[in-house]
DNA sequence: CAGCTCATGTGAACGATCTTTACATGAGCT
DNA sequence: AGCTCATGTAAAGATCGTTCACATGAGCTG
């Protein structure tokens, strides 16, 4: 029983060294498993090899550490969406698209920090640094939005980016918790969550008038010509983006 | 101190008579207060005023009773959406749109059952009960999205209905979970979420080709005339659904 | 190198919760 | 009147979050 905690001690001394981060990584692991609600401070702490009142060092309380897991998770959000959009390349569409996967898949791979960020029901305001460390994250959909507001076709009111980058992740974390991680990735599905984000942009973008066939654009600051399917009938390409009907 | 418990017990007897709804209701309660995370099995029995041990009786665990409130708020839900849909009168657009905010009124006027149905991190399929609840509050919104896929416009292809279900879900969901419902609602938004989420509806359905001015249509079996602005330009009417930009 | 200091970890303890177990009560039926 | 069984109670064990007094040893200071 006890044996084990020596051996424990005696491989790295009295003092841990690293606990901090053996915390954090350990909170991460017990949160992918069985959630927020479900993780504990006490196992956190057994699971790094000290005692339960250990982590009161480094985090004031629970809440705390799982709001540094939370603000981690969104800097690590931020920059898999940053590098997601790559400043738009090849084009605006096609990059906007790939962010809307980037967020998908941060959903699906990083569970523990999504679950932290979004569902652990800690205020978006409990600590100045996580609310700036998440309005960096969604700046950059923002920005991206920005980009594909200035595409909007001539003679048609140019839509405002921020409402268009609240749509956007509202789309992307609707489909990510209803249907991409966990328990909800139980419910049964005619298609991939990936798949269902992406015709819902796309119809989503189709509906602002945007033209969805992902021509490289030229980087000017006037907009490209109107391609012939945005400017006749209802715009909707043969087969939609939803596949071919039968 | 312990006279209050007498106090109470004499009112009531040693038996409560109807603990099993009260204990609903006291959870109820300590859920739209706390969050279903920070609700306690033990508090519930205080309320109603009985032991700790005594709700084991009517629930066999706290997840029962948890699951339990989830089930009757997807019937309350299933409810409102049917109401609201009101067999799609006066028109299938305007109808629509009226599920959307009743969807969003649900999640801010019952925060409780929302919490549980979606938040509360229990798996979907916990209970069949609880599953087939589920189900049925969905397909008011597969029924009316049945409904408004048959009026796409004549020699557009006719969009999956169950795809637009989802859709429309995965963004009343989003847009409820991010800015509607309490911590989130301290979200700083350029509009309310009720516009938000009725912006983004009306473009989605413009995307996929549908009129969205709600003109009544007669409930004939072939779709009505294509009003003029859904097949000129690009179908945005001036202003758009955001209002006017300046 | 000796000694001091302070960040870091320990163990014990408190109150709260969840859950089980043996026992008490009384409502409703015979 | 008496029996039975659903319903409630008290007590107890296990786990948690949190605090407090105390132990340890890494690194600075002289």
């Amino acid at each position: 029983m006890s044996w084990r905690k020596e051996q424990r001690r005696a491989e790295r001394g009295y003092h841990h060294g690293n606990l901090k981060e053996a915390l954090l990584q350990a909170a991460l692991g017990l949160i992918a498993e069985k959630g927020a609600a479900g993780f504990t401070f006490a196992d956190a702490a057994r699971m790094a090899g000290v005692s339960a009142a250990a982590p009161y060092r480094h985090f004031r309380d629970r809440d705390e550490l799982l709001s540094s897991i939370a603000q981690r998770g969104f800097e690590q959000f931020e920059a898999r969406l940053t590098e997601a959009w790559d400043d738009g390349r090849p084009d605006t569409v096609t990059a906007f698209e790939r962010v809307g996967r980037a967020y998908l898949a941060f959903a699906r791979e990083e569970p523990a920090f999504y679950n932290a960020m979004f569902e652990s029901g800690l205020p978006v305001d409990a600590n100045a640094a996580l609310q700036a460390a998440s309005e960096r994250a969604f700046n950059v959909i923002r920005a991206a939005a920005e980009r594909l507001a200035a595409l909007a076709s001539p003679g048609t009111p140019r839509p405002p980016a921020m409402m268009m980058a609240l749509h956007i992740w509202s789309m992307a974390h609707g489909v990510a918790s209803l249907f991409s991680r966990g328990d909800a990735a139980r419910r049964k599905l005619p298609m991939s969550p990936d798949e269902l984000l992406e015709a819902e942009v796309l119809i989503y973008l189709r509906g602002l008038g945007f033209p969805t066939d992902r021509r490289p654009q030229a980087k000017s600051a006037e907009p490209p010509p109107v391609p012939p399917e945005a400017s006749s009938g209802s715009g909707v390409p043969p087969g939609g983006p939803w596949g071919k009907p039968k």
